[in-house]
Order: structure tokens, then C-alpha cells, then sequence
DNA sequence: ACGCTTTCGCTACGAGTCGTAGCGTAATGG
DNA sequence: CCATTACGCTACGACTCGTAGCGAAAGCGT
């Protein structure tokens, strides 16, 4: 993650279960304290480790929290549920269970305002967090397509704005939901957010 | 804002041309410094203040910022541009033009992140900033009814939740866009989007 | 078994920020 | 003119920061 050790290097290898017991450490603090008060040699000692190990392995608190954080997003699967709705409302659904934990809350917009002023922090947010989820988008797409519920693409140009419009729709609707209208994101929500999305406006509310 | 002055109350008033010179300094530096390196005792410099008269007036940093970056947010209008379409463009377009501001990329994002660990702050962000916009879809969806573009509301309670799930769709994905993708929200955006929110995922694209 | 190399834990450090207290002064209203 | 409140200024202990230096530990190659 943070800094890959060259294989076949001689000397003491880093501690693989250093890692994991920082990174773990940094969401529990990030739970308990949130991301101002949270400080790195906090975080050192809670893990049993020296602050200057952690420092040795990240640049700073903005780096550790991206990669604590992006093990949370890491488990986002889409299961077929049998339709594009169903499948829509299940990411939803999950990604909404992730933005429950605190640690997750906190961490992740905490970054995101850093990431304002840090292009190489925005650069390593979406290379761990973001882009790693816009495959269920592709994946979602293509399954209803072959159901017959989406048209094929015709240019491959529009299909790929297209994926990312889409992206921007559902964790943007579903982060401001949560965290700034800060209203439950359940199953009624879902469902409301999915007929919107597929139907439009403009379309009448099917009760 | 912060602290409602008792009128006919006795003693020196409170120096109204210090809180704008504060607030104006405060949207300085978070262009120069961002959130993180923000510190009061600056501020209170730049403005040509007293660190003590800060702290007598707002609770701390992140009450500051709310206040400083509320003050963005509030020149957002509707304008009547003829169709339902343009209307959500021009709004778009308007957003996205204030989240390209540092002062409000950066102070935005990182009081919505100390928010999710303070209750109170949570209410003073959606009471100065966010409630503040419902009203751009309540007028919007009003004047496409009487264009004939929507159908009339039946239900209140559906047309009120209606009504706070187009808000979070457009709020949140224009956000996203901005400053997670940190894509450009420009004209053939807004047109992608509002095509999407009007239309939904199923008809066909037209071009 | 033996160096060589790199990491580790520990301690200490100057610099900077925090939020508050205390004081004398300035600006209002009665 | 007096009570009251806000203001500017200074000083303070407590805390965090990021780094440096040290001896010890844990691997790798021969």
C-alpha cells in the first residue's frame, strides 16, 4: 500500500502484522476520537507500536486515514438479484451499511476535504478508494443488457461518460443522503432513488 | 449567526464590521491554507482582531467556517429559462460554480466531516447552508407543473419525499463530481445529468 | 556461523497551536 | 457620569507535531 518493499532487498523486513494492527487501530480511533482529535502518536500506541514507525511508513495522517478507510470499501460486491432495480437497490443498500460506521463517516469526507488542496492525496483516494467500485456500474450495465432491460451501447465514447455519470449519481445521492441530509438510507429510500433513477422525472410514480 | 446580541441591552456593542472582516479573513485563509492549517490565531491577524474576540463570538473552528462558507452559499437563485431542462442545468451550473471556489471546497467538505461526530454542528450546517437551497426544487418542480412538464402532486407526504430525494440526487452528484472525480461540471455535464435525472436510465439516449 | 543491512522501540527535542485568564481601555445606554 | 459590555493585549500550561539519534532485533547472503 504505502510504500512497496523491494523484493529481494537484504535487512529486516517491516512487520506485515504492524500494518494491519495500525491500520486497525487508526479506524478504532477514528471512532473514538473522529478525525481532528485523532493524533498519530495515539494511533502508535494504541497498535503497540513507536510513533516513529509509523512515520516511517506514511507521510502524514492524511495518507494512513486513505488507507485505513479503503479496506472498508473493499468488500462492495453485486450479486445478481434478477434486476437492474434489485441490483441497484442492493449496492446502494451496501455502500449505505459501510457509511454507518463512524469510522467510515469521519474518515473518508475528512479526506476528501484534505484531497481540496492535495492533488496527489485525490490521485491516491481514487486509486484506493473510488475507481475500484465504478466496475460494479460496468457490471450492472452489461447484466442488464443482456436481460434485455438496457439498449447496447452504440458509442463507446458516450458508454464510458455515461458509467461515470452514473457513478457520480449513486455515491453522490447516496454520501449526501447520509451524511449531510443525515436521514436514514433504507429500503424505502432505495427503492425511491432506483425509480427515479431508471424511470425519470418525468415518468409517473408507479405506487 | 452565532450569538443573537439581546437587543436594548446595556454596554458596548458588539463591532459589526468585525464580524465581516473575520469572516472575510476566514474564507481567506482557507484559500491560502486550507482547513487543516487554518489556525484562529491567524485569522483573528489577518482580520485585525484580537484572538480573545474570536473566541468570545463563536465556539471554535468549525462554527467559524460554517458561518464564513454559509455566506457562499447564499446568493443561489432559480431563474425562469423556459423548460424544466434548462432550469436544472442553470442550477447546476450555478452550484458547480461555487464549489470551484477553494474557500468553499475546503471549508465545505471538512465541517460535513466534523459534523458526523457533533450533532449540533450537523444542525447549524444544514440550517445556514443546506435548507436554505430546498427551495430551488420546490419552485422548480411548482413551475414545471404549471408548464405542464410534471403531472400535479397527489400526495403531500410522497411529494415532500419526492422533493427531498431530487435535492440530495442533484446536490450530491454535482459534489461528487467536483470534488471526489474532480471532473469538470460544465455545460455538457449538466446536460448529461439533467438527461438522466429527467428522462431516466431507460429511454433511450437522445441525441 | 558471521557480517551486512534495514527496521524497530525508545527518548528527547524545538517549534507551533490551543483555549483561557487577567488587565486596562474603549464605547455604548440610562 | 456611571454601570455594563466589548475590545486589544499579554502571558500561560498543556498538548501535538515531525525529526534525530541511539542500541537492539531480525532478516539475507556467503
Amino acid at each position: 500500500m504505502q510504500s512497496r518493499t523491494p523484493v529481494g532487498r537484504a535487512g529486516r523486513p517491516r512487520s506485515a502484522a504492524a500494518d494491519t494492527a495500525i491500520l486497525a487501530a487508526t479506524r478504532q480511533a477514528l471512532v473514538e476520537l473522529g478525525w481532528s482529535k485523532l493524533t498519530l502518536g495515539d494511533v502508535a500506541t494504541r497498535a503497540g507500536v513507536a510513533k516513529t514507525t509509523l512515520y516511517r511508513r506514511w507521510a502524514g495522517k492524511n495518507e494512513l486515514v486513505v488507507d485505513a478507510v479503503a479496506e472498508l470499501f473493499a468488500e462492495l460486491e453485486l450479486p445478481d438479484r434478477g434486476s437492474l432495480a434489485a441490483d441497484i437497490e442492493g449496492v446502494v443498500l451496501q455502500f449505505a451499511a459501510i457509511l454507518a460506521l463512524p469510522e467510515a463517516r469521519s474518515g473518508l469526507m475528512a479526506v476528501v476535504a484534505e484531497s481540496t488542496r492535495d492533488e496527489a492525496l485525490r490521485a491516491r483516494i481514487r486509486a484506493s478508494i473510488v475507481e475500484p467500485q465504478k466496475h460494479l456500474v460496468l457490471e450492472g450495465r452489461t447484466r442488464a443488457q443482456t436481460r434485455g432491460e438496457l439498449p447496447p451501447e452504440t458509442d463507446p465514447d458516450s458508454s464510458a461518460r455515461t458509467a461515470e455519470l452514473i457513478f457520480d449519481v449513486i455515491a453522490g445521492a447516496v454520501v449526501h443522503r447520509a451524511l449531510v441530509s443525515s436521514e436514514p438510507v433504507d429500503m424505502d429510500w432505495s427503492r425511491d432513488f432506483t425509480r427515479l433513477l431508471l424511470n425519470g422525472l418525468t415518468s409517473p410514480p408507479t405506487t
